[in-house]
DNA sequence: TATTGTTATACTCTATAACTATA
DNA sequence: TATAGTTATAGAGTATAACAATA
């Protein structure tokens, strides 16, 4: 067996890869692509969060955030107002649309993973999200 | 719990970033990155391969190939010579010092990972690669 | 006519630095 | 003086199309 199967990473990355090819076609039709539509779930999560509020939890440059939010604005799935207890930020907010667009997006990913994730029993594919969880809360510690 | 945490892309391009970044520190000051890892790995496991066979191995584009194979000629890991059965493709060989960065940045990638997945059991991370080549090995079939 | 490798080119993604408006 | 957001810009990384050499 070659090599590239006994890096953790490696296999990590050929997997996220599957994960993400077949999710971003879901996508497609919806004009957005994977990170886009995180940004949306943490919009919709924590409503009026600023740019930097999103930049920061997932781990985006500050200047990236802002075309992803350009983009997501003239798509109307979210709306920038200004926060007028500090008029430098905006409160970031999900719109109706875009509300429907995640709600629509994420049975398309329940259905695009459970299709990944077919030669895995139910319960191993519970052990092998609580083991990722395990490694990323770990160093979020750290 | 955020949706985030409820998706298995999301969550394996997170720890998949895990790896990456840490490793990369490793590789960076032998020149490479880990995709140019990775293509090193596959010629010193099937010497005399084409561009092409490493690329579809790999499902790296033929053209992204040949900035790969010039990075790594030049730093004379790897040699090209004139295949003689069919002069149109190469044999891709690698060095003596090639092999050597080859060891070397084995190593550090195992310790890399190691400092990763140390929230993990032994059996736990056994585990963990288990189910990912699982998935991946499904895939390929298909 | 098809294939391997190459080049030119363009497009996406991301990051750095300098700017603006607010605090 | 510091911070949120913006813009200009440049650097990776990757993909498409046209080409040369060889089959």
């Amino acid at each position: 067996m070659s090599r590239i199967f006994k890096s953790y990473g490696f296999i990590t990355g050929k997997v996220e890869q599957l994960f993400e090819m077949d999710f971003s076609k879901e996508l497609a039709p919806y004009n957005i692509n994977v990170k886009q539509y995180g940004v949306l779930i943490k919009i919709d999560e924590k409503p009026n969060s600023s740019q930097k509020d999103i930049a920061k939890e997932l781990k985006i440059d500050r200047t990236t955030m802002v075309s992803i939010v350009d983009h997501l604005e003239a798509l109307e799935y979210l709306t920038r107002t200004k926060n007028p207890q500090d008029r430098r930020s905006y409160c970031l907010t999900i719109t109706a649309k875009g509300k429907q667009i995640l709600e629509d997006c994420w049975g398309a990913l329940e259905q695009s993973e459970r299709k990944i994730i077919s030669s895995l029993s139910d319960q191993e594919a519970r052990l092998l999200k609580d083991l990722l969880i395990k490694i990323f809360k770990n160093q979020e510690e750290s």
